[in-house]
DNA sequence: GAATAATATTCGAAAGATCGAATATTAATG
DNA sequence: CATTAATATTCGATCTTTCGAATATTATTC
């Protein structure tokens, strides 16, 4: 059965609820950490765990910019599989949360979100 | 998370080596459980946990004739999935089992694949 | 350079998956 | 009806995954 090692490593990277969520989160590019925080409502270190998971399979890469880490898909083939299971499963394609993480823009300090924050004053 | 209850469930199905093997060597159609026992070389009692795993999944079905039960994929639409993974992580896609399990018919027992056997006088 | 913000890692307990051994079930045969 | 062939189920030990709590790391700011 060695020659089924590689296919089902993946298929037990997509094994859990978080890790979808988060690929489907990077759909539309890359994100910092704090954005799958707010978007899921899941405690920090739930999210870091996974995104090691991915990252130990070589799904995702990551990338340090100031205080925030961003997040994004190094393997987007990875897609195909993960929407032909949506169809099999009869889940709506495409990314639930792109509505959410786009009204997280608004709000959120990280540089990429709000690039002139620099000089921002708070009451 | 609980969107991605149904997905991921399915994911979790398709995570094991045998069950992969499984479900490859029923795209030639229906088998007993003597022809993945031989094809595999794995136990029987293996064999028939991994399939109670995809039966409970929904993915598969069996019937019974005579002292042979006989497997086969009821949700075919699973196999995009499938070779969406074989796909991305590279392996040749179909059947790796096809030419083993042709060659069991020629030996094996069961009413599918000698159904004349009947009468058949052994030393 | 001490404090802080964002994120990662470690640890430990609980839950779940795997797998072999033993046993049970079911239908066919004599 | 006892035996047998094919397959299923149960059991128990081991390994893996999950997840919260605590702690560590890294870059920034004052």
């Amino acid at each position: 059965m060695q020659r089924y090692q590689s296919q089902t490593q993946y298929f037990k990277a997509l094994m859990h609820p978080t890790r979808m969520a988060i690929l489907d989160a990077l759909r539309e590019g890359e994100q910092c950490v704090c954005h799958m925080e707010a978007a899921f409502g899941l405690r920090q270190a739930h999210i870091s765990q996974h995104l090691m998971v991915l990252r130990d399979a070589g799904l995702v890469a990551d990338r340090r910019e100031g205080w925030n880490i961003f997040y994004r898909v190094v393997r987007p083939e990875i897609y195909p599989v993960i929407d032909a299971m949506k169809a099999f499963s009869g889940e709506p394609d495409g990314n639930p949360f792109e509505a959410e993480i786009r009204s997280l823009r608004q709000t959120c300090p990280c540089p990429k979100c709000n690039p002139d924050d620099k000089d921002t004053e708070y009451s």
